[in-house]
DNA sequence: CAGCACTCGGGTAATTAGGGGT
DNA sequence: AATGTCCTAATTACCCGAGTGC
């Protein structure tokens, strides 16, 4: 199977996106409440967040590099 | 107009639908399971899921998007 | 025929939703 | 008005071994 198009849309988790913004994942559900964030539910009832609409609200900055500003080390993800 | 589509019936894997809604193929399998979803079974017993009903339930937005130029314009497909 | 990727089945931990209160 | 924390219930994710699909 495999070999098919690149075509989905790329979706966060709550913890993904909580993670993303450093606020509780309960914060993230209170702004798709709101209508500040696109939320897809699941069949479950569970909530996914695009991709893009996350970047765009966290500045989006290909190949952005800290000058030296930072104090805090990025730790990676996940 | 014999305008050909190809197959509507486009019959999706458990992996697939699980990509599309950011979830494990297990999930998948539970949907179906508890009548959510429209499951059809291999003889094998493996389970596969119809296209039409998984973009539906993702909030498939008809019309935007790139109109025919004529042609289907179907470039989606493996 | 043999092999690998995926799915099946059940069971258990982690995450999420919802309301309430600080 | 907004965020973090508590609780319970529901849903989801990962573990195993065996079978299917190509």
């Amino acid at each position: 199977m495999a070999g098919r198009v690149p075509e989905a849309d790329e979706l966060l988790t709550p913890a993904e996106v909580a993670a993303l913004f450093r606020v509780d994942p309960k914060t993230v559900t209170r702004w798709a409440k709101a209508g500040k964030l696109t939320s897809i539910r699941t069949l479950g009832g569970h909530r996914r967040y695009r991709a893009i609409e996350v970047r765009s609200l966290l500045g989006d900055i290909p190949g952005q590099r800290d000058t030296g500003t930072g104090t805090d080390a990025a730790a990676s993800g996940q």
